[in-house]
DNA sequence: ACCTTGACTAGAT
DNA sequence: AATCTAGCCAAGG
């Protein structure tokens, strides 16, 4: 198994570290995630790398969302449901369909 | 190799 | 508050 090193294998895995430090009950947003990433124009490169994540992984992919405060999955989609429902669990409350940055928003 | 498409965003209008 | 626009990076056609 030979190991290749791509800057996009890098980055990626620059993002899911990232990610996988987002505490229970917080929230982040794409562009967050990127800068921490080291990465500060990448919001979308966030987004195209959590949405390849495999269905069985272990990051908390649910705590990342938009700079709005929503869920940028489509309204209605499985995936949305079950993101919302995951954020509801750990306490977090949703005010016509936002979530305060001020009150959830993950400060490391 | 070229063009389009996104779980995006900050800034301008 | 609602729209637009340019910028960013990887993937897929």
């Amino acid at each position: 198994m030979t190991t290749i090193t791509t800057q996009a294998n890098q980055n990626r895995e620059r993002i899911w570290q990232i990610v996988s430090q987002i505490p229970p009950g917080k929230v982040a947003s794409y562009g967050q995630i990127a800068t921490l990433a080291g990465l500060p124009r990448g919001a979308r490169l966030v987004g195209h790398v959590m949405n390849k994540l495999p269905q069985e992984t272990r990051l908390p992919w649910h705590r990342v969302i938009n700079s709005q405060g929503k869920i940028s999955l489509p309204v209605g989609s499985a995936a949305h449901t079950e993101q919302k429902a995951r954020l509801i669990d750990e306490g977090i409350i949703f005010n016509h369909e936002r979530i305060s940055l001020v009150h959830y928003g993950w400060q490391p």
